[in-house]
DNA sequence: CCAAAGATCGTCT
DNA sequence: GACGATCTTTGGA
């Protein structure tokens, strides 16, 4: 995959400062869509660039984890300073790893879906155990992203501007197109069900769910 | 391509 | 004690 890779490996000392997360979540996602996620682990980097995600914007947002405005041990990164890590376990088995936003005060986050992987192939089949999967099913979907970029609640609360976890710029190329879509699984949340606060690159292999919700 | 069902455990009631 | 901001496997169209 070096050879296809888009970025230079020596461009990972770039990253969004933390003025970057200074912007309304809507905002913050949509400028999130093609910006490369970094993660330096002692297994090796991985680097992905995100093709899909979803805005939380608690506590209002009757889908989010803080919805209410209720404080607890789970969701207290997204109380914190905007920029840093919410990384949660669902269905006690996959983590999920979001990007606290909001303006102050408000607990509100944007949850990354998919990435299209751009660095690390390797460690990430070995950390999936999928060693003949095609690279486009490695980061698609928020759980199956976190496992194969070695993402874990280890990494809670961090900020995104350090040199473990991090973020570099990114634009979209002219020719990508953003989609929008309700959230997923979160039929629960009512009137807040179906506002289109998923984000994602039209039509591009790495997004996740049915063919529909991907053009 | 799509739908259904099972896995599995921290969090909140 | 119930339920997830999910994924994989299985089976059918």
């Amino acid at each position: 995959m070096l050879n296809k890779c888009p970025i230079d490996v020596s461009s990972f000392d770039r990253r969004y400062p933390p003025a970057f997360f200074e912007q309304p979540t809507l905002e913050l996602a949509r400028q999130l869509l093609g910006t490369v996620l970094v993660h330096r682990s002692s297994e090796g980097i991985t680097a992905g660039r995100i093709v899909e995600v979803e805005a939380y914007c608690g506590p209002e947002d009757k889908g989010s984890h803080s919805y209410g405005g209720r404080l607890s041990e789970r969701n207290r990164a997204m109380f914190g300073p905007k920029g840093h890590a919410y990384i949660y376990l669902i269905y006690g088995m996959y983590w999920c790893f979001n990007v606290v936003s909001g303006p102050p005060g408000l607990p509100q986050a944007v949850l990354v879906r998919a990435l299209d992987p751009v660095f690390g192939e390797q460690l990430m089949r070995s950390r999936l155990n999928a060693p003949h999967a095609p690279i486009h099913s490695l980061c698609r979907g928020p759980g199956k992203l976190c496992k194969a970029m070695g993402i874990t609640g280890a990494l809670y609360g961090e900020p995104l501007w350090g040199d473990t976890l991090f973020l570099v710029p990114g634009e979209l190329a002219p020719d990508e197109e953003i989609g929008s879509s309700h959230r997923i699984n979160i039929a629960y949340a009512q009137e807040y069900a179906h506002l289109p606060w998923r984000l994602y690159v039209r039509n591009h292999p790495a997004v996740s769910g049915p063919s529909r919700l991907r053009r």
